[in-house]
DNA sequence: TGTACATCAGTGAACGCGCGTTCACTGATGTAC
DNA sequence: TGTACATCAGTGAACGCGCGTTCACTGATGTAC
């Protein structure tokens, strides 16, 4: 039962987006090939078809999540961003949130290519976030992009540490509260 | 082939401690009971004669490393403590690092029991870093606190962030150094 | 435009493999007399 | 103190299961004439 060429394209990025918010939700190593295709509303068979292996989607999968990441901050400033990024919303929906906080602790362990991916998509977030900058001289624009570095990596951590509570813990909002509060000042 | 009491509790003592070094360099999917306890110097039968599952022994393993860092943090001031956290030598070494920095991520999709001991975890951090906050009022306390909460989830994010990313990458380097300043200043 | 054929996305059974867990067995330790 | 026996940590084979990947097959699409 072959397929047209346009719907081949769209069943392929249908698979990649599936992938990312289940990796997300789950982890890489929680969503198996055929748990992931039939979420896409497919047979396991087929996915060779559009991937070499597993870990080539995790990066597709990974750069996808990156990407819709950075429409989201472009239509926010930086402090809507934190407000957003640091919400009990975004702690606890983890399949449709940041890639980075979701799944570096994983990336760390996976091969080359998605930790590229991780990287590249560090980098758009920080020049997303930095694209004012451009009037800055160089030396204003490195400090400001070593503090939203730093930013950045607070946010990630705060949801990280997070979630890694129990639901019911205090524990849990207090680390969301404490780094709005540090990143607002 | 009965062993001595004392001798039990030394290889019970000594498999959660091989536990939790394994599972901070490959995370808990990345080490099977049977790699454990070959790594430990058992063979794998033994394993449910000292634990009742995997998920009990990831608890105490966890618990095991959150002991000896707050060991660790007891020696250090804050100062000390960024430096040494925040090191391309704990980035490189998970394995002798910190226990939220290299399971966080893997944690929040663990059951219960590992989540309240993470939380646990992270508690005894900010106690043993906050140990000198004795003399202030509760108000100047909670403060401090929740300052200290933002710095650990701010390092904890930097560590995560900078393992994502390959080795050879400059930005892995450049989220230590954003950190380090941040937390410094 | 109509027909004959090659292509190849998707199917579903099958592959070897490693996982967490169970179990019958061993034999030195610890205990009861 | 010495002996007979129960205990149980550790062994290694076995369990069912789900994993990533492969493969022969199907049949609508796309192409060549």
């Amino acid at each position: 039962m072959k397929v047209s060429k346009a719907q081949v394209q769209a069943n392929r990025a249908h698979i990649v987006d599936t992938a990312s918010t289940l990796f997300r939700e789950r982890g890489y190593d929680g969503v198996g090939v055929a748990d992931l295709m039939a979420a896409a509303g497919f047979t396991h068979g087929g996915f060779y078809k559009h991937f070499g292996s597993k870990a080539d989607l995790m990066a597709e999968a990974a750069s996808c999540g990156f990407t819709q990441m950075a429409g989201k901050a472009a239509a926010l400033d930086t402090a809507q961003f934190v407000a957003v990024y640091l919400s009990r919303s975004h702690r606890d929906n983890p399949r449709d949130g940041c890639t980075l906080a979701a799944l570096c602790g994983d990336a760390a362990r996976q091969p080359r290519q998605v930790r590229e991916t991780f990287a590249a998509g560090l980098e758009s977030l920080l020049e997303t976030l930095g694209r004012d900058d451009r009037d800055l001289d160089q030396q204003e624009r490195q400090a400001a992009r070593a503090r939203r570095m730093a930013a950045i990596a607070q946010a990630v951590g705060a949801i990280a540490l997070s979630r890694a509570c129990p639901d019911d813990a205090p524990l849990a909002d207090e680390i969301l509260e404490a780094c709005r509060a540090a990143l607002a000042g």
